[in-house]
DNA sequence: GTAATAGTGTCTTTCAGACAGTATGAC
DNA sequence: GTCATACTGTCTGAAAGACACTATTAC
């Protein structure tokens, strides 16, 4: 464990979860091989041509699709082996590092080359999209399956890991055990359930047991190559919790909005449908925006303008949460 | 950026946080070489040997140190250039990943050897520590060296890096503008802006610019090893923070406690106290202890004992947040 | 006028924060 | 009794949540 060069080299891979919020639809920039599944933007990291990860990771994006990012932040390191399905055959292991970077979409779509584009995040993860209710997906298709897996006694006693919850119970903390129980930060933990019980169709590719074969999980949201989906998974969980404590809802906006805008970009982030009168007056209370004097002009009323207040990053400690106050 | 074999080799070092909670002082296991500065038990990951990250980081932890971690969680990876205060000299880049990890310290000290020890973490940042009032540090010496730093005008110019807010902002988001805007969980912010200002010991050995020497800067907190201080400081952030939404405290405590020690724990992590009825409240509309029957036997009122309930996995989605209901 | 979207006013319930109290042990 | 620590009852004010209502444009 400690000698000092493992005989296997390592390659850090770094990929980026890059979003962006179009009307009510969550974008995220994927590259598109012929015939290949969707994939996040992706280099490799050389320690020589760049001083932090971060650099690296804004130069690479801006060379592959003419993107300058502004707010990005690293999500989790992943180096399981055998995640980029291909069996031990002397190529470096890779050692991916997933960021989530905010964008606003760009009026010059030209500037993108081809092999990059922004599609609608719920496409990888249909069960996420709360706002029109329930997803049919869960009762249809997905919760019959996983109760099923849920219920296979047998197979979990012969798991080789050892687990503190039982399938039952992981089932239950993830797609929530009644009504209203359903936490919309869980992410990624619905999506290592799936993958785990053989429902997505990255376990078939990467030939877990109990899979039940790509014509069926592909219908659990579009794959991507490599565990892209699963980086997607935890930049979307940590979006939507950040958003509850951080001011990063603005690094997707114009510089002036409406009200109207702001909560459905929040509302298509976190996958549901806010109080309106509610979230007004929270936005108003925390003095997160100002108006900027001017008006839209669409059909109906005309919404005031409003930009965001840079001074809040340093009046309010962290504009969100609370333990209780000294004593 | 990428051909797929850089030249310079990668390590990968896992680092990890180990926090214990021994009466109302979090400790942090170190290890000593002698002469040297205290530093994170540490390994270097062989993709050969164990399938993924945290069963390698469990491993040479068990190994170094007799210790089995019981939750563990990522935080972040650090890869910049010159972190290992080395040089270019051939010798193979090391991009390190840390981790955090609770346990509660062990009736059997002597499994572990000599060479790891726990220490109060408040010893590598005295300023952190609120639980008797705004530490004398913060006001004799810090602050007065950070005012100086942020209003050298002509230094802030030259730095190379743009950065969105002015030293002076930055200052005053980190250490809190007025009375009563500090907040805990920035204890990554600070010392990292303390390094930037040449105001910790590791500022100096690095070679950074507007360093005061080591003399001066020894007196900010202890120096560790590498950049071992700054992934220490990542976990306290980390774990502040995920005190108020995930119910790891229970992690630290034994198995059954007293609601006074496990507020005291909570002081002790946070840095500073609370308010007594409202935690106990807080405590009890959240259910997550339930108590066990017996009580303790010390000088004054005993106290009744209390076990953590393991049920609310499972039925709080997430024990401490909010966001608006559905509307 | 209608359709469509923007933006209040105010009531109720919940809960954080704080006051000051009482309870139960050792001595 | 005193000292020390454990625990509780209740007030207040601020938000969260939800009700229905008014306002301003295009047509």
């Amino acid at each position: 464990m400690n000698e000092r060069f493992p005989e296997t080299p390592i390659e850090i891979g770094l990929a980026a979860a890059i979003v962006a919020v179009e009307g009510d639809a969550p974008q995220i920039l994927v590259g598109h091989a012929d015939g290949d599944d969707d994939g996040l933007p992706y280099g490799s990291f050389d320690p020589l041509a760049h001083q932090t990860l971060e650099i690296a990771l804004r130069a690479f994006v801006a060379d592959q699709s003419g993107l300058s990012l502004g707010y990005v932040e690293q999500l989790y390191t992943f180096a399981d082996r055998g995640r980029h399905d291909r069996p031990n055959d002397g190529a470096p292991h890779v050692v991916s590092i997933g960021y989530l970077a905010l964008t606003r979409v760009s009026a010059k779509a030209e500037e993108r080359p081809k092999t990059a584009a922004f599609r609608p995040w719920y496409r990888f993860f249909p069960w996420e999209d709360w706002r029109g209710g329930r997803p049919a997906i869960l009762d249809r298709d997905i919760l019959p399956r996983l109760n099923n897996w849920a219920s296979d006694r047998a197979a979990e006693k012969a798991e080789t890991r050892a687990r503190p919850l039982s399938r039952l119970e992981r089932l239950r903390f993830c797609f929530g055990a009644d009504a209203g129980s359903w936490d919309e930060e869980k992410v990624l933990d619905r999506y290592e359930l799936l993958y785990e019980a053989g429902l997505v169709f990255e376990a078939g590719r990467d030939g877990r047991i109990g899979s039940t074969g790509p014509e069926t999980a592909r219908r659990f949201g579009e794959p991507m190559r490599h565990d892209h989906r699963r980086i997607l998974a935890t930049a979307m969980g940590r979006l939507r919790a950040k958003l509850k404590y951080r001011p990063v809802v603005f690094e997707l906006m114009p510089a002036s909005f409406t009200l109207t805008a702001l909560q459905s970009t929040v509302e298509a982030i976190s996958g549901r449908h806010l109080h309106k009168q509610n979230f007004r007056r929270l936005v108003e209370t925390t003095a997160m925006v100002e108006p900027t004097g001017s008006q839209t002009t669409t059909k109906g009323r005309p919404a005031a303008l409003f930009r965001f207040r840079r001074d809040v990053l340093q009046e309010r400690p962290a504009p969100g949460l609370r333990l209780g106050k000294r004593g």
